[in-house]
DNA sequence: GCCAAGATACTCGGATAAGATCTGTCCGAGTGCCGATGG
DNA sequence: CCATCGGCACTCGGACAGATCTTATCCGAGTATCTTGGC
């Protein structure tokens, strides 16, 4: 699974303490955990591209939310850095081999896809059970400190 | 995810259908589904270093089922092809950002974490609640002929 | 003092390399089988 | 006829390339801001 993954969310967490309508340039974001900011340019670019990011260009531009935080699950962020391919792909070997039929769907058929795919529905549907706004509520109560401070932090930015 | 996860699976559902105490080679394995021979041989090694095959080299020699097929579960495979450490891997990035601590084990304490982690928990047990057993009696039960007919393709491999 | 036009600095966005992993191939080491050979 | 030994074909196992994806970097297009000049 890719890096940017991590990279992704955390980001959008941070977006969420951010005063509201206020843009954050990549390169912002990316210094808060010093991390390459133009690499992670680009996966803020996919984020935008999925409709969970706006980007706007020129001074004061940068990214904010699209949505609220509550309308954000971990999973869209998850697909708009993965792509929304399955990590499972079955290639439907059973064609190739004796008594395969042309004309059968076997990634609908095939026992082994079916139990792969179940897996995958489980792990989507946990990850679509959590949203933005609950992982910044969970992080809130443990420490209440942080919205501020990560507030500030991105107001006077040192270097 | 691995194309070999797709063959390792197939392949041990074969092996569960040849006479018992016979091996088979990787190159017959792979002219089941017309699959690159050597590559196939490579991702059997795999599962015989994880000890869910046993190999045996020279003539009548092969691949065959080191365990029960009820003692094999899907996730075995997926480990042995796929290895052991997990999709999602939590660099802590955290701990470069501001308030980040040297000594704070991040993976279990950041809230992302957490959450990737509860969603591919929620994929190994599903994985690892099918056995290669599970698979087969499926199979049986739909398409009852299976036994018979890959059987006797081993037995009498054409070409 | 006010407005407008131009210059400017800033930011995203996509095009472009470097590295790592997956996919595929090849040949050597080891092993059991088969046949020849001698008793 | 039987046992033993040597050659041999077969199979796995790991070493060796090619392809694809991930990671990282750079520069250009567009835009809001600021400056400067004129009225």
């Amino acid at each position: 699974m890719n890096e940017g993954v991590e990279w992704a969310l955390h980001s959008c967490l941070n977006l969420t303490w951010v005063d509201d309508g206020q843009a954050v340039t990549a390169a912002k974001l990316a210094a808060f955990y010093e991390l390459p900011a133009a690499y992670l340019n680009k996966q803020l670019q996919a984020l935008a591209r999925a409709g969970i990011l706006t980007s706007t260009s020129g001074p004061r531009g940068g990214f904010r939310l699209a949505r609220r935080p509550e309308d954000i699950t971990v999973m869209d962020v998850v697909a708009a850095i993965e792509g929304p391919e399955e990590a499972f792909r079955c290639e439907e070997i059973l064609r190739q081999g004796p008594g395969g039929h042309e004309d059968v769907d076997y990634r609908t058929t095939c026992v082994i896809s079916q139990s792969m795919r179940r897996a995958e529905l489980a792990w989507r549907r946990e990850l679509s059970r959590q949203t933005i706004a609950d992982l910044k509520a969970t992080v809130e109560s443990r420490f209440p400190y942080t919205p501020d401070s990560t507030r500030s932090w991105f107001a006077n930015l040192r270097t």
